[in-house]
DNA sequence: TATATACGATACTCTGGAGTTCCGGATCTC
DNA sequence: GAGATCCGGAACTCCAGAGTATCGTATATA
């Protein structure tokens, strides 16, 4: 980040042999890729840009810092590209569809994804110092983090309109990140966990009145409008 | 923050007189604390927490980093001090009173307010890294950021709620940090402007439908309820 | 087998910045 | 005036951590 990194040729032309695309010896073992972004993940995810360290990482994943080094020229760039790599661990579960929007966002609350979230707002946190340095960070946190949620949650929607369920003037783009940036306000301002009550309050007390529903009653009521 | 700090004596008792409060000297300047904590907060807003350095802090305040270092024992507990002080800066314009809530809402968003915020948001950006590390730095960073806000909020909606306009058992206290929340993940993450237009979209489209008002023609129609 | 590269591990260099100390000068009490 | 403490400024120490180099070993090609 601060200088050059030398340019790193990955083959070889000698004076012999001009197309020559097979290297020589040990090969790259491209699984630790992944384990070593894992590694710098969780480091991250506990101590922050700041407080992590490559030494860190290199032990949390058992490898050297020079294969580290080998494969990111910088600690930033490895940092980068982990939070960039957190989207493919999106577990893709199935959309709910239960008939009614408030049945399907309740249906979204599952242990599993409050704890997976929970700790990728730990990891936003430790890196939104440096997101002012580096604008791709902000956008690879953006896709990682937030944008999942919001994209079901407008999906949810859609449908809901599309059945009738909510009115057709409904701002769908802007409700549907109402949740994440409240969960990102609490975990990360407040330090309160998130759990399945404040989800709840948060579709009842916003979400559906905001479409125009109105609370847990409204799911009795979830006929199409003329 | 790393080494215990030498406890620091602020007289001396000598043998001959042990009552002796009044120091000896040139007086510690009392206006230097305010200017050097505003210096933090601009340098803060400008690198985060990892650029800023002492140095720069201290030349831009025009002053030694031993005069610093005189006030506060680390970095952190400059940040820290800098961070608590902000809501002292706030402008404290008295709240609208239009008559209907959206009225209200909407003439709270001036240029100035949203210069300012801007402002701020930076500053928490630079901070939330180390808020894993100084709880007290949340706390800090919410009440001078987002309570202002989010207080503003309530104190006219529960007017709104008072006089009728909305309904006795809208949840006012989630509802009043929708904008605050939202405008942070914006300015944070998206890296987008807040102008008048989007703070509106926010208004009738979230906040007031929430509330059982309906947009813009709602403000026609703010008679109390039977 | 000879060569080339990857591996984990360790020791090393080097730099930036936190925190300290000293200086000459100013301002206070006594 | 004398001594104490402040000031801005600058030089200094000290250290954690980024990044590099090296070693013994493992695994690839030729």
């Amino acid at each position: 980040m601060k200088r050059k990194p030398a340019a790193m040729l990955t083959h070889d032309v000698t004076m012999h042999v001009v197309d020559h695309p097979t290297k020589l010896g040990r090969k790259r073992d491209l699984g630790r890729d992944a384990e070593i972004l894992d590694a710098a993940l969780e480091v991250l995810s506990e101590t922050g840009y700041e407080g992590m360290t490559i030494d860190m990482v290199a032990t949390r994943a058992k490898a050297g810092k020079a294969t580290i080094y080998r494969r990111w020229p910088s600690k930033a760039e490895l940092v980068i590209d982990a939070v960039g790599c957190m989207k493919k661990h999106e577990a893709t579960a199935p959309l709910p569809d239960t008939g009614t929007l408030r049945g399907d966002l309740i249906a979204m609350i599952k242990p599993q994804s409050i704890e997976d979230g929970e700790k990728k707002f730990q990891i936003m946190a430790g890196v939104l110092a440096m997101i002012g340095q580096a604008p791709e960070l902000a956008e690879a946190a953006n896709a990682a983090i937030i944008q999942p949620r919001a994209t079901a949650n407008r999906t949810l929607m859609q449908r809901a309109k599309d059945r009738g369920e909510i009115a057709a003037d409904c701002d769908i783009d802007t409700v549907s990140l109402v949740t994440p940036s409240m969960v990102a306000y609490r975990v990360l301002l407040l330090r309160k966990t998130v759990d399945r009550e404040y989800l709840i309050s948060l579709i009842d007390g916003v979400l559906l009145p905001a479409l125009g529903l109105s609370g847990p009653a409204a799911c009795e009521d979830a006929r199409p409008r003329g």
